[in-house]
DNA sequence: CTCGTATTTGCGAGATTACGCAAATACGAA
DNA sequence: TTCGTATTTGCGTAATCTCGCAAATACGAG
């Protein structure tokens, strides 16, 4: 019973999806998705302090999620792999896809949790 | 300057990326990448006490990262989407390509940080 | 060198998360 | 119903994360 995984791998990819288990964090990821930018305008795009987003900045660098490049005075940053966007992507769309039927859902049902707890078998 | 990703969504996202971002979960979700497993199965998989792994599987749910069904005594989870998994492959490659390439650079320069802090220009 | 802009860092308080333990449920079998 | 297996929940503590503020750097322009 072979792990499809290894153990480091696990944690590796646990830290990983750490990276962007943050609101702020993934409005910043959005913001570089469209180009580089410097720490000040990701700052402004992601609605928060210079200081917070550097922060931030340095915790995905650290993480091999974004690559910073010094440009005369300002820093640059930008996405690391192409990969983060597309699994993000494929991430997005099972969401809403999930809200979609959700959404149906509930308009024959009235509401409960987030979730459907446990499924009774028929 | 529209977003590419409305705050909804990115919180949306964060949130779905905290879901995966710790190891034990992120066993998990190897776990039942195979096949539907039993809490007591997750459990010695994931080598956690099975009240552990309830609770992270109760957080799972919540955020609708598996589905849990009930046969006779015991409750079955499995994945809910199959882009999930597709999405994790991703990353896992771009940090193993990344990895690669880190080795390859250590063997010329001794080591540094966990990721290259600021590129300087040539 | 001195100034100003751009970014990073140290630190402490407040908020959130993780986990063990004991107790509560759920439910099929006898 | 009573028992035993399977799972969940409540709760308190320990660990981790987040963020603002002040101070420190970095560096090009004058």
């Amino acid at each position: 019973m072979k792990p499809a995984m290894s153990d480091a791998s696990c944690e590796m990819l646990g830290d990983f999806f750490a990276t962007f288990a943050h609101t702020t964090r993934m409005r910043i990821f959005c913001a570089l998705q469209r180009q580089p930018r410097m720490v000040t305008e990701i700052a402004m795009e992601a609605g928060v302090s210079i200081t917070n987003a550097s922060q931030h900045l340095r915790l995905m660098r650290d993480r091999g999620a974004v690559i910073a490049e010094k440009r005369a005075q300002s820093v640059y940053y930008h996405i690391a792999d192409q990969r983060f966007i597309q699994a993000a992507v494929l991430i997005r769309e099972a969401l809403h896809e999930r809200l979609r039927h959700e959404a149906e859902q509930s308009s024959v049902r009235p509401s409960r949790r987030r979730s459907p707890a446990v499924s009774q078998p028929a």
